[in-house]
DNA sequence: TATATATTTGACTGATTTTGGCAAGTCAAT
DNA sequence: ATTGACTTGCCAAAATCAGTCAAATATATA
């Protein structure tokens, strides 16, 4: 939804090809485009691995892969806002 | 982890036995068994059939379980806090 | 104690999902 | 027309999951 724009700005931003992406993660190239277009989601491994490879804060952008995937957990449900409340609240009573 | 706590107290404030929400839902007595004690994850089905069964608010009881879905996902990262307010501001935006 | 009833455990299986590749396709710029 | 970048659809292997069954435990009660 939102990792995958963000892997696409990225990738542009360092004028990289899907090919020379996909080739670094050892992967096929319609992998990462798919990736990219959020049709599969993406392993933490290869977040690592592209946070490196495009110079990007890592614990950003593992931030962004998490939250999508927390939305996709959470956007058909009408409870939604409520339930990430608990969530929330339930994960700071734990640090 | 917690939704299950959750449906082990309504049902023992009910009185029933696994057997007989068992019976209800239509499944194995362990089957229950295992979802009080998170070892199973729980369709959103089962979750409304129990919410009427118990007399429960149904939304209360979604939002719980939606929670511990959300806290699955984001149980083993050192970003989930982050994470999670990035897609409660998405999702707020979106509403 | 013995027995009956309630719950848990672990192994198992069929169904579903996911991963990722491959080949053919589109689209733009030569 | 050809080339190069990306997309799409289809597929096989692998992983995950739902739910069952039978055996094991626990708990209560006579």
């Amino acid at each position: 939804m939102i990792i995958g724009q963000k892997l696409r700005e990225l990738r542009e931003g360092k004028g990289l090809l899907l090919r020379q992406v996909a080739a670094e993660l050892e992967v096929d190239t319609a992998y990462i485009s798919k990736m990219e277009r959020g049709e599969k989601n993406i392993k933490k491994e290869y977040i690592i691995l592209l946070a490196k490879l495009y110079d990007c804060d890592e614990n950003e952008l593992v931030a962004i892969w998490l939250a999508d995937k927390i939305f996709d957990v959470v956007k058909d449900e009408s409870m939604a806002l409520n339930a990430i409340g608990i969530a929330q609240k339930h994960l700071k009573k734990l640090i």
